[in-house]
DNA sequence: CGCTTACTTGAGTCTGGTCAAACGGGGTGG
DNA sequence: CCACCCCGTTTGACCAGACTCAAGTAAGCG
C-alpha cells in the first residue's frame, strides 16, 4: 500500500472553495468565509489508500473533503471489516472525534483526495460566534446520522440483489450531486472487497450478486470500478426513493 | 393496541429534572434551566406501543425522554422493519425531522413513556442564545452516530450468537446507565419479534439464538422480556467492549 | 517475465429462512 | 366460571441463500 500525504499550507482560500460552486451547497456570508479562512489549518493531500484518521486515535483535527472519494469504516477485533458510509465532497470526517476524544472509526481515501483541515479546539469558538454555522454543523451530523439509518436497514432487512442495488443507486445519487460523475466514464471507484464489506457479505457471493446485476443490465464492472447504467431501475429494485430536495450546508 | 396519550403542561419542572440526579448526566448553569425552561413546551406521556413520531410526518416538537424505553424503526415498503436503535432516557428525539423536514423513522414506545417536549422552531433561538446547549445537542447527535456505526457493525458482520450477545449488553449498558435496572427483576421489555428485527434475523432463528444463549447461562427470558444474568460474558462474547467514561450532557 | 491484485467460477457445506403446528398465559364475552 | 381467542414463544422439517475452499483468469507493474 503506497501512502503518501502532503500537508499544504494553503492552495485553496474559503473565498474560492471549490465546493461553494456547486449549487447544492449553500453560500455563506461574507462574515463566514472570514471566519472559516481562520479556521482553516490548511490542506491534506492523499493517496488512494491512505488513512485519513484510525480507529483509537486522537486527532487534532477534523476535515471537510474538498475533492475525492473515501469510505469509512469498523474493524472487529478478528479483522472482519464493516464499511459504514462512504465520504465524498462537502463531507464533514472527524466530528465524533472532536467531541468525544477517541475516533471510533477509520477513514480510507479510495481516490486521491483533498480535505480542508480544522483545528478541533476551534469548536467551541465556532459554536459561541457563529450559530448559524453551528447549526450547519448539527445539521451535517444529523445527516449523517440519516443515511445510517438507511444503511442499516438495508444490512439489516434487504436480499442480496437489493442491498447491491440500493448501495450503488444510493452512493451514485450522492456522487452525482457533488459533480463526481460529471463525464460519461465515470465510475465509483471502489472494489467488489469494497461492496462485500459494505453489505455485509462474502466476496464470492458479492462478486455472483454483481454479476446478476450486470446481466440485469443495470451496472457494469471495470477494473477501475462500477459504471452505472440505470439507476432508476437501480433505485426501483431497492424500493428506495432518492430525496430531490438539496441545498445543505457545507463546512 | 391501547394508544393513550396525555399532554399535561408541567408536571416536571426543569430545575428538578428527573434526568439530573444521575450522575452521568452534567449539570446545567442556573442560565441554562431558566432557558430550557422556557424552552420546554409540555409534557408527552404514552403507553407502550403508541407512537411517538412517525416516518414521513413533519412534527413541529423534539423531546426529551424522561421516563421508560422506546425504539427507533424503519420499513420498507412491504412491510419489512428495521430496529435501528433504541431510547432511553436523557436520549433526544425528533431532531432529523427538526432539522430536515419530515421524518425519515419512527418511533414506538416499549413501555409507558414520558418525554419532555421542546418547539423544534425554537431550535435556532437555543443556538444563538447559549453555545453550550447547542454544542451539547451536536455531541448527543455525534453519540447517535456512533452507536448506529455499532449497529451496522453488528448486523454486517457478526455471527447471530454475537449479534444478539451484542445487543442485549449493549442495551443492558446503557439501561444501566440511566437506572433503568435498578432493580434485581428488571428485564429489557422487548419481544422476541423486536430482536429479531434489530439484529435482521427471522423470529424463528431469533428464537433458537436465543435458547442458544439462555443454556449458556448468559439471559433468561420471561414473558416480560429479557433478564440479563452475566454482562460481561455477553460482551466477551460479541467481542465488544463498553466504553466506560461517561457524564454526557442532555437536553 | 514473474508477481501481485482483483475478479470469476464451481463444488460442497452450513447458517439462517420458510412453513407448519402446538403450547401457555392473560383477557374477554357468554 | 368456563370456553375461546390472541399473542408471544417454542419446536421440527425442509429449503435456499450465503459461506468456504479451491482453482483459474486477466490486467498492471517492477
Amino acid at each position: 500500500m503506497t501512502v503518501q500525504a502532503t500537508y499544504a499550507e494553503r492552495t485553496y482560500l474559503c473565498e474560492t472553495c471549490p465546493l461553494m460552486v456547486r449549487k447544492i451547497f449553500r453560500n455563506l456570508s461574507e462574515e463566514e468565509l472570514a471566519f472559516m479562512s481562520r479556521f482553516k489549518r490548511g490542506e491534506l493531500t492523499i493517496d488512494r489508500g491512505a488513512t485519513v484518521l484510525a480507529e483509537g486515535t486522537k486527532n487534532p483535527h477534523l476535515y471537510t473533503v474538498l475533492f475525492g472519494w473515501g469510505f469509512r469504516y469498523k474493524l472487529l477485533p478478528d479483522g472482519r471489516r464493516q464499511i459504514v458510509n462512504y465520504v465524498m465532497p462537502g463531507d464533514l470526517i472527524g466530528l465524533q472525534g472532536s467531541l468525544m476524544g477517541e475516533m471510533q472509526h477509520s477513514v480510507e481515501a479510495l481516490s486521491p483526495m483533498v480535505l480542508c483541515m480544522f483545528e478541533r479546539s476551534k469548536m467551541l469558538t465556532l459554536f459561541h460566534d457563529h450559530p448559524e454555522l453551528a447549526y450547519d454543523v448539527t445539521w451535517i451530523a444529523s445527516r449523517e446520522e440519516c443515511m445510517l439509518d438507511e444503511n442499516l436497514l438495508s444490512v439489516g432487512r434487504r436480499t442480496a440483489l437489493e442491498r447491491l442495488a440500493y448501495l450503488i443507486a444510493f452512493v451514485f445519487e450522492r456522487a452525482t450531486d457533488v459533480g463526481l460523475m460529471k463525464e460519461k466514464a465515470s465510475v465509483i471507484p471502489i472494489t467488489q472487497q469494497h461492496v462485500a464489506d459494505t453489505l455485509g457479505l462474502s466476496l464470492v457471493h458479492t462478486n455472483k450478486t454483481i454479476r446478476k446485476l450486470a446481466n440485469l443490465g443495470l451496472i457494469s464492472w471495470s477494473e477501475k470500478g462500477c459504471k452505472v447504467l440505470d439507476p432508476e431501475k437501480l433505485q426501483e429494485l431497492a424500493h428506495w426513493e432518492a430525496d430531490s430536495d438539496k441545498v445543505r450546508p457545507f463546512i
